[in-house]
DNA sequence: CTGAAAGCGCTTACAG
DNA sequence: CTGAAAGCGCTTACAG
């Protein structure tokens, strides 16, 4: 076992010296090629073993440069601090590796300086693909993918620059909606009252998730009232902001649609502080999935969006590279919490 | 605005054409060495607009080969799906940034397997330096970065081949052992009766959590029994069946040491199965944070760790390159959650 | 003040 | 069967 000189990596010429042949014919025997050139089996055999003693591993960046591939596959997320973006980067990563290829996460905190300026850094890694969650824009980042010559995918960011992987959010919200309507009737509460907290103005999912909560209410004989949806982003504090003001205009809701698990932890900050009996007999259902959150001292209901089947339409995508735009690929979400007390189903909870 | 060619992304040579002028040129004036260089200022503007004008983003896998400095950073975490975690990924990525890195984080599942992998992988990708945290086995990575010469450091991982950064969990442990024996005391129970679960046999970090657990409880008097600490690992559905095992050959504990969220995650999906009446008056505090498992309907207090500055010290480490091992660099936690009903101390909480 | 040249480590058509 | 050569895009000492 030879050691190699410390600060120095082996490379294919020391191989090559080793071997006593070529950089070339190491090159071919060390990708597996050496069969098809016909390289002598002997050869492979000292080249193999040169390279096993001196530890060798094969230079990334010199053999990207050579190939203009790099190997690298992208993801852009706001953050890791729910289940659904830190379950979204490890599909990923999973993805990615069982393609043999490099994945990069890197997280914006929703700020849309840090995401161009993460998108050009990927580019410029030379990124072979990328995919973008959660930004503000994808538009932008689209295009410049696009000058670049980078396969790119949005995901649940439906827009015209690039082809689109979505959660079902209208359906999913629908579901969601028609059981937190039962959950309320069965605690004796109004559904006319429950309201809707979180997501953003002009924002594809949020939009889908309000028009599939309306349309589930509206089919229980409650239609459309003004004041009831109450989108104040994504910002924990602006959640329980809104949250209380509610209260103060009139009084608990007896149900409540979480847009994202970010608000409902303003919801959960607030009610930790008032004591959670101060929320009566309020239902609670939430627009993602968390299994502390499952756990309070109040009915939830969680749809977990899933994260693996997102994952690998997106690869999907990314292989076929669509000529054209086409419609969005669509992914259901599930229902994976229901509170025991109310509803007699068994609680779900994938592992 | 020339527009340029698609799938071809432009380089010094097409800037060099475009404003007359060397490859040599257009790289000293966009690496900003023109002054340095005498280069003509009316050069150098002829430059900076062309290269504006075809949208050129050097390729940083050519520059890294160049220079040997890739100007990549990595890490390495078991997984993003808690808020330490998460939380260290966040701040590695706000700090390599801010040093002009691009960071590259990698999870692992502790799998020891594919934390060898990743770490071959990123060392092929020529990462400047590499932060290790959450693996089973830090010496054999160590042993690969430091043959190729790649500067490492060991998160809460002490060892012999790297430098280290560790939080204080022995001092984190015995405080919050010691609020825990008080709320205890405070709900009428029995401190000798209180558990530790969670945690590995023979790991740092659980080690000295449980030396600071059986000191603050044999300073007030418990010192250790036999069965107290149930290390049971990481897996919530381990902790949880040890948590159901503890409650059959007994009862239910009057508090509970949790190791990390994931045991706690364990406890929780056993209590609310039973009902959470059904924990009777216990005590719960555990070695992590997160917001929502601080509201669960009893009484838990929690730690966090300074998430920011055990990566800002890696990053020291890193750039000092100490020369023989030293003692690790500490960290001290924070007492972030006490409940109220029982502490009339303020919740007091990073937000 | 500026350009030609070498070289980072690799791959692969090409010529023997 | 195998090696010499070119070239991926960049940087920088060197020579003018």
């Amino acid at each position: 076992m030879a050691k190699k000189t410390a600060g120095r990596r082996s490379t294919i010429y020391d191989i090559a010296v080793a071997a006593k042949t070529s950089p070339a014919t190491v090159s071919l025997v060390l990708n597996g090629s050496w069969e098809r050139y016909r390289i002598n089996a002997d050869t492979a055999r000292r080249v193999m073993r040169a390279a096993k003693s001196v530890g060798y591993a094969a230079n990334l960046q010199a053999r990207g440069l050579r190939l203009s591939r790099s190997g690298l596959a992208g993801m852009i997320i706001p953050h890791y601090r729910n289940r659904f973006f830190a379950g979204l980067a490890e599909a990923f990563e999973a993805e990615a590796r069982g393609r043999g290829l490099t994945p990069i996460v890197v997280s914006t905190q929703r700020q849309p300086e840090t995401e161009r300026s993460v998108t050009e850094t990927l580019i410029a890694q030379q990124v072979d693909c990328l995919i973008i969650a959660g930004v503000d824009r994808p538009d932008e980042l689209n295009a410049r993918c696009d000058a670049a010559g980078v396969a790119c995918v949005n995901l649940d960011l439906p827009g015209p620059g690039a082809p689109s992987v979505v959660t079902d959010n209208r359906g999913g919200a629908h579901e969601l909606t028609a059981r937190l309507v039962d959950c309320v009737l069965a605690r004796g509460g109004d559904p006319a009252a429950i309201a809707f907290i979180g997501g953003r103005e002009a924002e594809f999912a949020t939009d889908e998730r309000v028009a599939g909560f309306e349309q589930a209410l509206a089919e229980r004989g409650f239609p459309a009232e003004p004041g009831r949806v109450l989108r104040c982003g994504y910002q924990p504090r602006a959640a329980r902001t809104v949250f209380v003001e509610r209260i103060a205009q009139g009084s608990v809701p007896p149900g409540v649609f979480i847009n994202s698990i970010t608000a409902f932890e303003g919801l959960v900050t607030h009610l930790r502080q008032e004591g959670f009996a101060s929320a009566g007999r309020m239902v609670l259902a939430c627009f993602d999935w968390d299994p502390f959150a499952a756990s309070l001292p109040l009915p939830v209901l969680m749809m977990r969006q899933n994260v693996e089947e997102l994952i690998s339409r997106c690869f999907e995508v990314i292989d076929e590279r669509p000529a054209e735009t086409q419609a969005p690929i669509v992914v259901k979400p599930t229902l994976a919490v229901v509170p025991r007390d109310i509803e007699p189903a068994p609680v779900s909870e994938p592992s």
